[in-house]
DNA sequence: AAGTGGTCTAGACCACTAT
DNA sequence: TAGTGGTCTAGACCACTTT
């Protein structure tokens, strides 16, 4: 029997202002993570109807509907058809964690730098070959740069690119704006998707003498494969990051307070 | 100016079936979706306005924006009042990686085992007081786990638990299911929200040891500081899981194909 | 049978942008 | 001024669960 708190502290909470620049869907959501948050209503919990909250609130099905399917996909609660919709407990696995940490070093172009430490050809051997979907032996353009946050090295990237000479990808995809456009999703762009992968490393004597860094030390690897608008990989490399300044950070369950 | 593909291709592409078990707003998102990743909408380009979506699927225009709040969600569109709706380039910042693999590890309770190591009462020094936000020599239980799914060490955890002899959090807190529904999200539970953060380590000798590890050893540290219903911490811990068996893997733009 | 969430309609009004 | 997205209404019908 999931507990059914007294509707009081409910009626008490702030209603809905019409004035407000924040939609009536969102102040309605907000109010009602606001009082998971407080305890008001715990997990297991039955919240109101949805025909409570419209009287309750005073607004159409529609809209009780939309904050309720935010929650939903925020994972706050869960609704059940037929029996109701309840807060969620908290769980360790709905965690997610965002690149924004490393989209917010490159959003600022003043205080980014690239330093291009090496292109050559390279023949695609086994393990290059079977990553770029090409034959061994063919062409790739080999890069290795070093990015760097306000003159101090922040990643170290090492890539394999297509070779092909019809399509003259080398010279947007060497500049700085390549790399930046890559994170902040702004500018032109040659790349459909990518698939993305990060394990935890210890540092080369080469990555920690790039990366200014003393021995040993661990990093963050972030590994990535772009395909283009056929679906044909294009750019297959890692970025090499400082874990001691590179930090995954995120939280479960509402806000305290 | 923003290229506006021409309609054949869309018009092309597959209807709504109202028969369908899938709702209409779904499969509305989903074709538009599948355009983008086919190539037929690319980044930049616009999308049709609501109300020609309206007239070429037959669906109101609650529906059409549901979809399209959708895709927005999803980070495929952006959507500029006054302007239209434009399809997102790939950004590599938008990435989120998730816990579900470690969440799935646990979800078996026949193939999960935790060895309690050790459990001792410490008194909290300068850095646990803080964390905790206790006093200074204040007790605390220390616990010790190592995490062992199918008989392989998967992961070893500490944890600073509260000592607070009025609630006997000890007993639950120690058993394997306190753990278990930490990551299911099933079950009674006293936490209300917790704060997690990942970074890279190196194995040290201890840790190597009862992973069963080589050395030296890369390793993810999932910190976690968890808060019960009075917004009190109290649990402060790690898991230590072995780089080389634990990866986490995402995607940043549509699907290929 | 009553109550719940899930979907959907056919409009309405507003704020904003471009021409 | 015309077109766009953003919000919202006041219902409707359905599938499901509980009593």
């Amino acid at each position: 029997m999931a507990r059914r708190p007294t509707n009081r502290a409910l009626e008490r909470s702030s209603s809905i202002d019409r004035d407000s620049f924040e939609p009536a869907y969102a102040q309605l959501a907000n109010i009602l993570r606001q009082s998971v948050a407080a305890g008001v209503l715990r997990p297991g919990d039955q919240l109101p109807s949805e025909s409570q909250l419209c009287q309750r609130y005073g607004v159409s099905p529609m809209t009780v509907r939309r904050a309720m399917n935010i929650l939903v996909d925020q994972g706050v609660v869960t609704a059940e058809q037929g029996r109701g919709t309840f807060v969620k407990p908290v769980a360790m696995g709905a965690a997610t964690f965002q690149l924004t940490e490393l989209q917010n070093l490159f959003s600022d172009p003043a205080h980014t730098a690239v330093r291009l430490l090496e292109t050559r050809i390279v023949t695609a051997d086994e393990r290059i070959a079977r990553k770029l979907a090409i034959a061994i032996g063919q062409r790739t353009i080999y890069i290795r740069r070093l990015l760097c946050m306000d003159g101090v090295p922040a990643f170290y990237h090492r890539e394999y690119l297509i070779y092909d000479p019809k399509r003259p990808i080398v010279e947007s995809e060497m500049e700085v704006t390549a790399l930046q456009h890559l994170f902040s999703g702004s500018g032109e762009t040659i790349l459909k998707c990518g698939d993305l992968s990060i394990e935890a490393t210890i540092l080369t004597a080469e990555e920690a003498g790039l990366l200014q860094a003393p021995q040993p030390l661990a990093a963050f690897c972030l590994e990535h494969l772009f395909y283009d608008f056929d679906d044909k990989p294009i750019s297959w490399g890692w970025f090499i990051g400082r874990s001691d300044r590179l930090r995954f950070t995120t939280r479960v369950g509402p806000a305290r307070g």
